[in-house]
RNA sequence: GGCUGCGUGGCAGAGUGGUCAUGCAGCGGACUGCAACUCCGUUAACGCCGGUUCGAUUCCGACCGCAGCCUCCA
């Protein structure tokens, strides 16, 4: 049975979804104005995990991920670089796309944007002020109105005085109350804008998700996550809006992943100490980037450090070797195995724990090893079994063969293999000097070699 | 200052009131011409101080340390 912990109840709690067999999940998504760095990918393979497990669980995902596409930072941005804000947004989409698609993340059914989505956006507002929870200010901004929603604060743990007495943002004139949030904001000259009833402007960044989420999942729905910096206050002035303005609970179970950080500090853009994805991919594999994830609990914290990466890199590099030449049996169902199913299942159903189910699969991977010697039948099994497990966590997605010759052309391999030969002949003359010297040679390479059973593998170090 | 959360062996990282995590690395052994791979075995941990308990790393409390949120952020 599936437990989540939920982030509005600080409780794990039983799923149950709202329409039996039915799950609808929405996701923050990124601003696109940058390349994403390794907290975006860990927000995104950790949902995708999220999907891939309640999909294999027999559920009917609807996966929303939402593109912010149009912001202040977005504004600045194309400001700074002389260009038009849909040419950067457009670019930077793509750029996110194809780092998704490099780590196997599953694209979501849909993902909404906010540039797209006005209607439901202005639409959302009116009601907001009809029901007495917004207001439009003189100079043309809408805000809405914190204390008329008696819930605010329920997500982050916080009460409106607590709020009050930590406050540190600027006075703003036009609000009634330093706590109000805008909705609508007035256009400033140059500024990209939408027509509406409170005249020229756009969307605060709140408001989109809340308008989103409703016309592409309707007023109430199972999973809402996001990366915990959205805690406090996006996810609960969504909650405000939403709630506010259909008049029913809008989210059954939130989920909120932990950080990346860096020499025991947030990675995050402000601070500058981050890596962009495009930057690791340059070094590891992108299913060592998804593997290091994996291996802490989606709520902790994950350092980020070449130690970790390595690790993570010669963990995998163990099961590729095992799934090595062998013939993995066909559509293994891992719920069907009766060792190693429920042992995954548990852990999976506790939350997500996928650094205990990498410790099923390790056993796995053991029995495959063992097998081998013995029976290639059994092996095959293990192998198939690793391969559907794989499937679940988004691992193995690759030949064995390609992630461990990683990238060699077609002229290094013949050089390789060329070497190996030479070596084996000097072997086979039992003339070790020589046969040391080539695999020396190798190993200067990068080449690491496997001799086994009479036949010399190779792969890269 | 307020509110969260965390502190596990060399590193990463699960978990539990009494018995094995797991991975990386290390050590010993088997295999190997030697290595690598693989297998077998193995060392080692639960921030500090009290309390509850027959027994606590696990529950409770204080303390220390760290991180996050309270402003944009995944």
């Amino acid at each position: 049975m599936l437990q989540i912990h939920n982030s509005l109840t600080k409780k794990k709690e039983v799923f149950t979804p709202i329409e039996p067999g039915k799950v609808k999940l929405y996701v923050c998504g990124m601003t696109v104005y940058d390349l994403c760095h390794v907290g975006h990918a860990r927000v995104m393979v950790v949902f995708d995990v999220v999907t891939r497990y309640l999909r294999a669980s027999g559920y009917d995902v609807t996966y929303i991920r939402n593109i912010t596409d149009i912001d202040d930072k977005i504004i600045a941005r194309a400001n700074e670089n002389g260009e038009s804000i849909q040419s950067l947004t457009e670019r930077f989409i793509a750029e996110m796309h194809q780092d998704a698609d490099a780590m196997g993340v599953v694209r979501p059914d849909q993902e909404p944007k906010a540039t797209e989505s006005m209607a439901d956006i202005i639409a959302m507002i009116e009601t907001l002020i009809e029901k007495g929870f917004a207001y439009a200010a003189d100079n043309g901004d809408v805000y809405y109105d914190v204390s008329e929603f008696d819930g605010y604060g329920k997500l982050s743990g916080r009460n409106i005085e607590e709020l009050r007495s930590g406050e540190r943002v600027a006075v703003n004139e036009a609000k009634n109350d330093p706590l109000d949030f805008v909705l609508w904001k007035a256009a400033k000259p140059e500024e990209p804008a939408w027509d509406s009833p409170w005249g020229n402007g756009r969307p605060g960044w709140h408001i989109e998700c809340s308008a989103m989420s409703a016309t592409c999942l309707g007023e109430h729905f199972d999973i809402h996550g996001g990366g915990q910096d959205l805690q406090f206050p996006h996810h609960e002035n969504e909650i405000a809006q939403s709630e506010g303005a259909h008049g029913c609970q809008s989210v059954n179970y939130w989920m909120h992943n932990g950080f990346v950080r860096i020499d025991d500090e947030k990675m995050s853009k402000s601070l500058g100490n981050f890596f962009t994805v495009r930057e690791v991919l340059a070094q590891y594999s992108p299913e060592v980037v998804r593997y290091f994830i994996l291996t802490s609990h989606y709520r902790s914290p994950l350092n980020y450090s070449d130690e970790s990466l390595e690790q993570a890199k010669s963990a995998l590099t163990r099961y590729y070797t095992a799934l090595r030449d062998i013939e993995a049996t066909q559509d293994v169902v891992w719920q069907n195995d009766e060792e190693f199913g429920p042992r995954f299942q548990e852990a999976m159903d506790d939350d997500f724990n996928t650094a205990l189910a990498l410790s099923v699969m390790a056993d796995v991977r053991q029995a495959l090893n063992k097998a081998r010697e013995q029976s290639n039948e059994q092996a095959s099994y293990f192998a198939g079994l690793l391969q559907s497990f794989g499937d679940v966590l988004g691992l193995f997605q690759q030949a064995a063969e390609a992630f461990l010759l990683g990238g060699q052309d077609d002229d290094e391999s013949a050089k390789v293999e060329a070497l190996i030969q030479a070596r084996n002949t000097a072997r086979a003359e039992k003339d070790w000097a020589k046969a040391d010297q080539v695999r020396d040679e190798l190993n200067a390479m990068g080449i690491v070699l496997e001799d086994n059973a009479g036949k010399t593998t190779w792969r890269k170090a």
